[in-house]
DNA sequence: TCAGTGACTGACC
DNA sequence: GGGTCAGCCACTG
């Protein structure tokens, strides 16, 4: 099967996983790489279904700023922080320090793969 | 069936 | 520089 004629959720997962440890990315950046820009909530509301999927770094997910907004899904109440924190990406009140440098393109990486 | 909600983003004022 | 609004689409009651 070809990627086009997987489900928008699928596209979403099989990005999610290939987000390298000790990075990050944000909804709208998966989103805007599969075209979506404008859903960008679809693809918090598949990290949802994702939630349930080990494979899937979900906590490395979060929104353009850096800020943890999908912790509250986790189990606990600072897992999320807990995991960004045992791969080496500070997070100070729900928002990952230097999100910049840890911020993972999908563009920049998976565009040479296609 | 309809309306509300949500792990977001970009544009506008 | 910070608050507000609209758009996007799947799921739930």
């Amino acid at each position: 099967m070809s990627p086009e004629n997987k489900n928008f959720f699928q596209k979403v997962y099989e990005v999610a996983k290939q987000i390298p440890y000790g990075r990050v990315t944000s909804y709208g950046a998966i989103a805007k790489y599969l075209g979506a820009a404008r859903s960008a909530r679809m693809v918090g509301w598949a990290m949802n279904g994702a939630g349930s999927m080990p494979e899937i770094p979900a906590h490395r997910v979060v929104n353009k700023i850096g800020l943890l907004t999908g912790k509250h899904h986790f189990d606990g109440t600072n897992l999320m922080q807990q995991l960004l924190e045992n791969e080496g990406i500070k997070v100070v009140d729900n928002q990952i320090q230097d999100f910049d440098k840890h911020f993972w393109d999908p563009f920049t990486e998976l565009k040479s793969r296609l």
